[in-house]
DNA sequence: ACCTGAACACCGTTCAAGT
DNA sequence: ACCTGAACACCGTTCAAGT
């Protein structure tokens, strides 16, 4: 075990070791004394650097939201939103830790000000009002927050294969007597679980009442 | 330490009393070791009914979303859809943990087929074909799973004195020349943390595309 | 079957100390 | 300032045993 010598650490490696560390075990089988571990020094060696766990999990959420950030891209409105919302979907599917990261802690509130900054320029200039440009921002990037987080969970069970076996009973198990609309639209409900198709309908379905609201 | 005697446990109460530490201390605070001292037993005794934590977990979301299910009501089915995703947000705000249990926890896929049947029956009735009603539940429901999640995560910040603290900290911080959106709508958007209103715009979004499809 | 008790391999964090 | 090492009060879970 090679100890790291010193003035060697930082935010910046501790912040991107445990990121890598979030992703391969999942947000919850990351420690803080794994975290050491891996990065060669004692378990308060990171204390130095964050006052405790929490404060980590912030940092990591920060990191992500600010290298990750999508942007809006030109065209029609309609094309910037979609081009914002997909981005940040393509960040949540690319490390999923950040939907717990941002659904299981505090809101100290900078952390999505960038987010929130060019999502609401582009509302305005399409012509929204003050209200339903904040309003459509919540609404647009809550429906990104929870559709991410449910294709992220579905992706995780898939990938297991006692997961897909589970799902699979599951389905089969289900009397038409009790759920028979389930059993008539299990064909249709397999192709809603993830991928891009099934987000951008709901996507379309926001945006659609947007416009009407416009004209 | 009043031992509780013998053949008193059962799964049913163990559910019972695991809701009641997970709303009393967050569901991160929550331990097989802390429920077992509720009960007066050892911390094996739960194990003659759930083989792990995590099973128990999923004890606790079956059971919230089993004896909370929302009806439809009735009327047209906007108001009956509006029904369903309201009663849905009151049972997940008034058991936050139970955000937690459907975004951090492998789906089996049993659990949430009793409100896709009802949400699927209101759809179809309503004159959607079984892809639309398929994946308009879908979008529905990751609205419904984003929008709460993220209203619990700010109500609980507001509810603590440092957490208000902090988000004022944060508001005031943020320079003009780096956010002037943010901070030119900085009115507008504390009226979205939620409440009734701000769900209820993007539902309302979702519910004009959907008339939109429909017709 | 239902439950105990000791034990194992972990946690996050405090505290005093070393460089 | 930067980091160590021992210690404390916890975890979930296994295993052998008791009723």
């Amino acid at each position: 075990m090679p100890r790291t010598p010193r003035n060697t650490l930082s935010p910046e490696l501790i912040v991107e070791t445990a990121l890598g560390l979030m992703e391969a075990k999942g947000t919850n089988g990351f420690s803080l004394r794994a975290l050491a571990g891996e990065l060669g020094v004692g378990p308060m060696a990171i204390y130095t650097y964050f006052r405790n766990k929490d404060e980590l999990y912030d940092a990591v959420r920060d990191h992500l939201l600010a290298t990750g950030a999508p942007t809006p891209g030109d065209g029609p409105w309609q094309d910037q939103v979609r081009s914002i919302c997909g981005g940040l979907r393509d960040l949540m599917l690319q490390h999923p830790c950040l939907v717990q990261l941002l659904g299981g802690r505090p809101l100290s509130g900078q952390e999505t000000v960038g987010l929130a900054e060019i999502h609401l320029r582009v509302l305005r200039s399409a012509g929204f009002g003050p209200e339903d440009a904040a309003r459509a921002h919540i609404a647009l990037f809550t429906y990104v927050l929870g559709s991410t987080s449910w294709e992220t969970q579905l992706k995780a069970e898939r990938q297991d294969p006692e997961g897909r076996r589970r799902l699979r009973a599951t389905m089969e198990s289900l009397s038409s007597a009790d759920y028979p609309t389930v059993v008539e639209l299990a064909p249709e409900l397999s192709l809603t679980s993830g991928g891009p198709e099934q987000f951008e309908y709901g996507l379309d379905l926001l945006l659609a009442g947007l416009s009407a609201r416009l004209g």
